[in-house]
DNA sequence: ATCAACACTAACGCGAACGTCAACGTCCAG
DNA sequence: CTGGACGTTGACGTTCGCGTTAGTGTTGAT
């Protein structure tokens, strides 16, 4: 239980990983396996090691699945859109296309406008129902209200 | 093609219900199987026919599945604790259990707190998520410009 | 009466997203 | 060097939320 690790130390295995994001084992091998997260490294004798940056990534991946409910074949394109600019800082300095790199560039910012189209959409319609249930709660308590007064008074509702 | 239904043809077949749901009928088919729809009326032949309300539920049971992403057997218990509404209201005059219907009440403006707080939760959330994926565009979009600047010029990135 | 359009039930099928189990290997504290 | 906790890879199983098909009946216009 030591707790300034050796930086080595500041891996995660895959219960504790699961553990903290709040999914299981098989989920994260599961994502894995569907390449909604490359693989992460290994000890020497093959247990999985997740960085911070991994975690990270897989709290993503649960937002988009929880918060705006996509399929894991949806969020992988996303996820894989966004890699590029890890990608692109990392091969800055190749000599590779300089043309291609802007056009991930492109789609990276195009997946992220749509994605935010997707959230203010979803917003505006959380709000409309938010306020229908508002007032629907209000009629309850008003009800409620009217009973704790006159226990025993059942005016005929009228609306 | 006559405008003035005389009130019996305000109903829908599962088609058109379907249709304007955006739905399919074996989806209307399947939530009444699983108890989420009332038994809706029927024709002679046994033709389903939707009442203006049962759209109206379906709207909401869509809503939730939609929006908040929640399950159907949840969904279920949402929109049974809804009910009590318009039963209290048919019940109202019945000798019934004064205390009983209170009891119903509450536990519907229960689960209408509940569906408020998610909702709130929800929004607060993806608020955040918003504002993180506006950030990271405008990364992208400052690297974009730089490069309609200076197509050649290659400064390696530092952040 | 007929015919096309529409609906009904019952049953099987299916992809997504994991759960679960078996058989086996690894790690490390004592 | 050993035991118990932890991890690994298949592989099969499960649940949800419908899709699809088959066989049959209903409706409404002509």
């Amino acid at each position: 239980m030591n707790d300034d690790r050796p930086a080595t130390e500041r891996y995660l295995q895959i219960g504790e990983a699961a553990d903290r994001l709040g999914l299981t084992q098989r989920t994260l091998r599961y994502y894995e396996e569907k390449g909604l997260l490359k693989p992460p490294s290994r000890m020497e004798g093959g247990f999985r090691l997740y960085s911070a940056e991994d975690i990270e990534r897989v709290q993503r991946i649960k937002e988009l699945r929880d918060l705006l409910g996509f399929s894991l074949a949806d969020i992988k394109e996303m996820v894989e859109a966004e890699d590029v600019k890890a990608q692109v800082r990392a091969e800055w300095n190749s000599a590779a296309d300089a043309a291609e790199k802007a056009e991930k560039l492109r789609k990276a910012r195009e997946v992220t406008v749509a994605q935010i189209a997707i959230i203010d959409q979803k917003m505006e319609q959380m709000a409309a129902m938010r306020a229908q249930l508002a007032g629907r709660m209000e009629k309850y308590e008003a009800r409620l209200r009217e009973w704790e007064r006159e226990p025993g008074a059942v005016a005929s509702p009228r609306a």
